[in-house]
DNA sequence: TTGGATCACCAAATCGTTTTGGATCAATTT
DNA sequence: AAATTGATCCAAAACGATTTGGTGATCCAA
């Protein structure tokens, strides 16, 4: 019932943002010449048009990117929707993306699913409700896509990571497998006997334990299932998985480990038993992260381009958000070469 | 385990989304009243109320962020500016912002300036654009403020780290001159007798500086200006540094670093020389990273509180957006404990 | 019967753009 | 002279929600 609170509630502004009429009534033309020497899409008088310039400059006039997503129905962003950005891979992948669409104006909105179901169908649907134009998937679980069924709505998808089977979603990933054989095989030819794995959690994939017993497999070797550790991707899992495998009567003298994190934890445990690396074990990771490089020693691991997945991600979308490519699912397959250090 | 409530969920791909409007002809009422039901603003008959739930679940009916930002003129989101989302003490930040609003449904968008001073603008204006219900603001220069004025404009902000003065704009920072304070005097106390520093870059602040300088200054100590060397935030700058620090006739028995990354350099300098740390030289770092852990010896440090910082930024943030506070600027000022590690 | 509440609902305006289909007028062609 | 063509510009209709000011009922008290 009170009217004043534009006075009452207003404390600075009694100007709120310029709008595009604004702009027109002070050039002494309608908001569509406005709009058309902003766009360019139709011709315009060269006086007139200087004109608007100037009263746009003069008034500091920048469209509202809300009004123009409702009409145009684009909203010049891109979603990220990663498990944790505090995790240094989807930090970089995620800056791997913004480098790749931003030069093309497109903002990027970040969701932190934790890896949890839940919080990640509600992102998605967050998202598609904000209108975003593209959005990268590099959480844990993406097959309740059909439930959501975001490229039904028309929104193009890429997953990272994981395989997932739709005919409209884009795939880009790093050959997990290759990159464990060749981590394996490294290890063989390092002349390691007893060479054992810590795995990811049982949810998790098992492209990295396929290309470890492939190359075990090739330099003709037994998989003993005494040898496969589980970790859960952190340092304390890696640890406490090195822990169970040192405590073998028969100990390896060799691990490879699904990630960097993982390999770090298993180098805490040979420190505590007071163990030399590469002497005594030799260790592999998986990543590349910089922590990597930080440790003592330096790990030897395979690299997993973040940066480069997030970019080829960013690309991908953009073929589609522009319209460059419109047809069935591509897959980009990065390579992820060993990178040799100390600890192996 | 899949019931057969797919058959009532499963999205209508007739045509793109489902508008408020056909959720109200579905239940024979307004598209007001279906807005009505939704925001419980106004009352709606208990049956009609029924109806119109009934037909959203059974048309899947999500409202449009987009057209509801621009009628209520608020996003539900905002935007963390910061220089690099991969230096993870800004992604630990960011991660801090997005829960604390997460709650509260804002979602978070996230620019990297890259220190840059046009990226920022760009970028200032670009969410501003956008319509973001509030600005964290964790970029290197922000003077420019006045001339973006986004306070004018009336879309709160809160700065971390820099000193801002603007009279509404909250502020979130460690008492940097303090916690140098504490990290000098802790090698004071452990009987160093030639403590450097490795700075920042020139354009940074001095807070660490003067806290270092006072705690020589309490011990009764001089502070020789050729201890004072200068990096730039990065590994490979703590190691020049460092290396500069160490050709001196008379080398430092301690320094202290102004950061991790610069800390971690330093000490790849005194492995390259073959020195014991801490017994050579001690060192003491600043943020307490990851990587400081990671790093043999561990990292003796200052506790930087990024998660708290950013949660903080976002609780700041949230008072003004919901209106729970409107007034004159307030500081938070973190502490910065040290924590002891084998480095120092 | 009248008047005032209280309910339950709706029509229409609004937010700030973009886009489409003209309208106007001068220049050019037929 | 009439018709066609361009060059400029504008009015009005979207986009999909929220919000405001009604409008009928219904009910109760005077």
């Amino acid at each position: 019932m009170v009217h004043n609170d534009t006075t009452d509630n207003e404390p600075v502004a009694d100007r709120g943002r310029v709008t595009i009429s604004e702009v027109a009534n002070l050039a002494g033309v309608s908001p569509t010449t406005v709009s058309h020497v902003l766009s360019g899409k139709r011709l315009v008088g060269e006086a007139t048009k200087g004109t608007v310039q100037e009263a746009i400059r003069q008034l500091g006039y920048r469209p509202n990117a809300v009004a123009r997503s409702l009409r145009t129905n684009r909203s010049k962003m891109v979603a990220a929707v990663v498990p944790d950005i505090t995790n240094p891979f989807y930090a970089v992948l995620t800056r791997g993306l913004a480098d790749a669409v931003d030069g093309v104006g497109y903002g990027t909105y970040v969701c932190n699913t934790d890896g949890n179901r839940e919080r990640e169908l509600a992102f998605t649907h967050d998202v598609l409700d904000r209108g975003v134009d593209g959005i990268v998937m590099a959480s844990v679980d993406v097959s309740m896509y059909a439930s959501v069924g975001p490229s039904a709505v028309g929104t193009p998808v890429v997953c990272v990571g994981g395989i997932f089977d739709h005919p409209r979603v884009d795939l880009v990933a790093v050959d997990d497998e290759v990159g464990a054989h060749a981590a394996t095989k490294h290890l063989v030819e390092r002349g390691a006997r007893r060479i054992a794995m810590i795995q990811g959690p049982a949810e998790s994939g098992t492209a990295r334990a396929d290309g470890y017993r492939r190359a075990l497999a090739e330099a003709g070797r037994e998989c003993d299932p005494r040898l496969m550790a589980r970790g859960d991707w952190t340092r304390r899992g890696g640890r406490q998985a090195m822990q169970q495998l040192m405590s073998l009567e028969e100990r390896p003298d060799a691990v490879f480990c699904a990630n960097d994190l993982t390999a770090i934890g298993a180098l805490d445990t040979t420190r505590e038993l007071g163990l030399s690396i590469p002497a005594d074990v030799a260790v592999v990771g998986f990543d590349d992260v910089d922590a990597a490089t930080i440790v003592t020693p330096a790990l030897t691991t395979i690299r997993n381009p973040a940066y480069e997945t997030g970019m080829a991600a960013g690309e991908l979308l953009l073929d589609r958000m522009l319209g460059r490519y419109d047809d069935v699912s591509r897959t980009v397959i990065l390579p992820c070469p060993l990178v040799q250090r100390q600890s192996a």
